[in-house]
DNA sequence: AGCCAAATCTAGTGTCATTAGATAAAGGGG
DNA sequence: CCCCTTTATCTAATGACACTAGATTTGGCT
C-alpha cells in the first residue's frame, strides 16, 4: 500500500511555494463539512516536516505525536499516513531538514581550507544548538548523502595527502558531532554539561572547568584547532 | 461491571493454581499461589538492570518494554515500579551499567599518559560496540559522575598545563563519544557508517574510504593519535 | 499477637502509532 | 457533460505500552 509518490504532479510543483500562508485558514474550503478529498491538499511533506520541527523545538521530541502534529495542521492524524509511510519516515525528513540548514550556509564560507573546515563544523554545531530537541535524530537518521558534496570538497581542497583523508574525516566529523550531540542533549534535558565537581576530590577537573574558555562554543573551537594542529603535525609538509 | 473479589475467602483460592506451569524457575516459593509479598524478593534493582541490558542487546532498545522485562524475570510489569520510579530511572541505570564496564577495566591500564588515555577512549568505544543498541542511552542519561575520577586522573597526570585541560577534555571526550555513538548507531540500525559513494562524483571521498585503515576501530585509533599530536603541538613543551 | 512496611499481584486508564474502510473531490476520457 | 479512477481526507477500531489504584500476602518489629 501507499505507492511511493515517484512523480510529483506538476500542478503541485507550481505551488510548492505557498508552504506557509497557512496560519489559520486551512479550514475545509469547498466542502460540505463531511470527509473526503479536500479542494486543496491540506498537507504537503514539506509543510509537515517543518511543522514537526517547530513542534519538536517547542515541546521536545516526546511532544511530537502524530496527533499533535495533525492538530497543528488542522487535520487528523491518520491523514499523515498518506504522505509518510510511518513516523520514522517523518523523523528522517526532520533530520534531513536539520542538515539542510547547514548546507544552505555553504556559499558564505571562506576559501581558505582551515577556515572553511572550521566554518562547516561550527555551522553544524550551531544548527544543533538551534534545535537541541531534534539533534538526537541525527544519530538515528543520519542523511549522510547530504554531506557528501561538502566532504568531497573538504578532501579535494585539503593540503593533506590521500592517506590522511579517512583519518581526517573521522577526527573532524566525529569530534564535531560528539560535541554537538552532547551540548544539545544537555540543553534538551536540562542537565548541566558537567555536574558540580567537588573541588576537594577533583582539583584539576574543577580548575579546568572554571579556567577554561568562556563559552562551550569557545571550548569547541579551541579543541577544533587542536585537531587541525594534529593534522598538520602528522600529515603536513610545509 | 466486574466484581472485585473483595470477599473471597482464602480457602476458595487454594486450587486456582494452574496458572501456567511457568517456564521453570522462580516459581512462587512458600506461597499459596495467589499474589502478595514473596518469601524472597523476586526483583532487585541490579538484576533488573542487567536483564534489561541483555534484553536491549538481544532485541534492541525498542524491544525493552516493561512487560518484556517483567516476563524475563518471571514477574508482572507493575512490580517493577516498586524498584524504579519510572522507565527512565531504569534506563538511566542501564546507562550507568555501560560506563561501569569501562570503569572496571581501569586498573589494567598503562602508566604512560598517552597510552592510558588511548586505553580509556578505546575501552569506551569497545563497550559501545559491545552494546550498540544501548549506546544512545549515554546521550540521554550520561552518568558523568562515574567518569570524574578517571578524568581527574587524566588531568592530574597529563603533561600539559592547566589552561589546556578544558580543551583537552573536550577534544578527547567528544571525539571518542562521537565515534562510539555513530559506530554503535550504524550497527544498531543496520545502516552502513558510510553509504555507497559514487566514485565519479566523489573521487577523493571514494578513495579515502577504500584506502583508509582496515577497520573502523583502526581509523578511530589513528584519529585519536591525531588529536594527541595536536595537543602536543599546541601545548607541549618538550 | 498484632501491626506496619515491603513486595508482589490484578485490573484498569490514557496515550499513541498504526490499520481498515468510508467518503468526497480532482482530473481525464468518452 | 458523465463516468471512472485516483487522490486526499476522514471516522472508527486495534493493540502496545507506560503507568496508577488498590488488594493481597509475608516479614519483622514491638
Amino acid at each position: 500500500m501507499q505507492r511511493k509518490r515517484l512523480l510529483l504532479r506538476k500542478g503541485a510543483m507550481a505551488k510548492m511555494k505557498s508552504v506557509n500562508g497557512a496560519e489559520k485558514p486551512a479550514q475545509r474550503k469547498g466542502s460540505s463539512g463531511k470527509a473526503g478529498r479536500p479542494t486543496k491538499p491540506l498537507i504537503t511533506r514539506n509543510a509537515a516536516v517543518q511543522k514537526a520541527l517547530k513542534l519538536i523545538d517547542r515541546e521536545g521530541l516526546e511532544g511530537l505525536s502524530l496527533g499533535a502534529l495533525a492538530k497543528e495542521m488542522n487535520v487528523r492524524a491518520p491523514s499523515l499516513y498518506h504522505h509518510f509511510r510511518d513516523k520514522d519516515e517523518l523523523l528522517a525528513q526532520v533530520a534531513r531538514a536539520l542538515l539542510d540548514e547547514v548546507d544552505r550556509e555553504q556559499d558564505t564560507w571562506s576559501d581558505d581550507w582551515e577556515t572553511r573546515t572550521i566554518e562547516l563544523g561550527l555551522a553544524t554545531r550551531r544548527v544543533a544548538m538551534r534545535h537541541p530537541n531534534a539533534t538526537t535524530l541525527l544519530l538515528r537518521f543520519f542523511p549522510r548523502q547530504l554531506m557528501l558534496p561538502a566532504y568531497e570538497h573538504t578532501l579535494a581542497t585539503s593540503p593533506y595527502p590521500p592517506e590522511a583523508h579517512a583519518i581526517l574525516l573521522e577526527a573532524i566529523e566525529k569530534f564535531t558531532y560528539g560535541s554537538s550531540l552532547f551540548a544539545a542533549a544537555a540543553e534538551a534535558y536540562h542537565t548541566p554539561a558537567m555536574p558540580p565537581v567537588d573541588t576537594q576530590h577533583f582539583p584539576n577537573l574543577a580548575h579546568a572547568l572554571e579556567a577554561g574558555p568562556a563559552t562551550e562554543e569557545d571550548v569547541y573551537l579551541e579543541a577544533f584547532n587542536v585537531v587541525l594542529a594534529g593534522l598538520k603535525a602528522r600529515f603536513g609538509t610545509d
